[in-house]
DNA sequence: TATTGTTATACTCTATAACTATA
DNA sequence: TATAGTTATAGAGTATAACAATA
């Protein structure tokens, strides 16, 4: 194994931020990842379902879905029949290729998708709530324009 | 499910916060996740290992340790097979309990983690070299106060 | 009796191999 | 022939149940 080269003056930087990363990931996943055991999903289905909901034109074929979530095709056609049985996601013949599916969530799945979403903000703001407000005008600063700049991929509910 | 009643004034730090974290979560732990494949370990194994690397005098009994990670005894149990068979553990009798086992990372255990950790630090390093120094200096002030105040565990191999 | 840990067993999720249908 | 998907089968990893040893 290869021995980083942290370059010093990030050392603290990347340390720090290392630390919260990890506290976050703990504290702000539980509220979701509970409801989806208690729907009876797994990780695999909840993550089809995610990658559904960023898809060009919300749908993706199988193949498609396998090669974003490093999964098997027989895997992912497990994963999709449980979503298909629950009505969270429709499958259907390409017809401009009849070998592929094309999959796509039902208003149900988008849905819930944005149920889970919630549930996630919830914890978070529950973190943000232990802040002081100095340290929450920093946070906010520092992350809202990385974000922004970077165009990551916005962790909120579609509409409503 | 219930409607999460995120403050208003929140919602954006909120929002932004959860688009980073979900980012370095993908980003940064590839290295250290393709290191513990390679060795032939499983998550759970991983997560004993560092269980046992925070643990107060570095060892755990085997029911300790199943309560900490949520797994059932038998499966911590099968979990720390594998470790004590590759000597990254010891699990001994505890003379005070002797229905106790106690589990002990061993030098090589140890070593091990810090090989994991300085992964991880190194692709959190490629993160921040992403970052504009203004960024940089925002989200340093922003990430130090925080961790530091709440005194979170550090992001650190142990020593060296 | 209650608790810690192990062994036996069943279930879920995964991958590889074999197969079908389409290109 | 090659590719998308499904079915068959085997291997991890998990939990519950049954058991042994100790408290």
């Amino acid at each position: 194994m290869q021995q980083a080269a942290v370059k010093p003056e990030n050392a603290e930087l990347v340390r720090n931020l290392g630390s919260l990363v990890v506290h976050i990931m703990k504290t702000c996943s539980r509220g979701m990842l509970e409801a989806v055991d208690r729907l009876g999903l797994s990780l695999s289905q909840l993550k089809a379902l995610q990658a559904l909901a960023t898809a060009d034109g919300l749908e993706m074929s199988l193949k498609e879905m396998g090669d974003a979530l490093g999964l098997s095709l027989p895997a992912i056609s497990r994963a999709v029949d449980g979503l298909v049985q629950r009505e969270l996601v429709t499958r259907t013949e390409d017809p401009n290729d009849r070998r592929s599916k094309r999959v796509a969530a039902t208003a149900a799945g988008r849905a819930l998708l944005d149920e889970l979403t919630v549930l996630r903000l919830a914890d978070l703001e529950a973190f943000v709530e232990t802040l002081s407000p100095r340290e929450r005008r920093q946070l906010e600063q520092a992350v809202t324009s990385i974000v922004t700049a970077r165009a990551l991929p916005p962790l909120s509910p579609r509409k409503e």
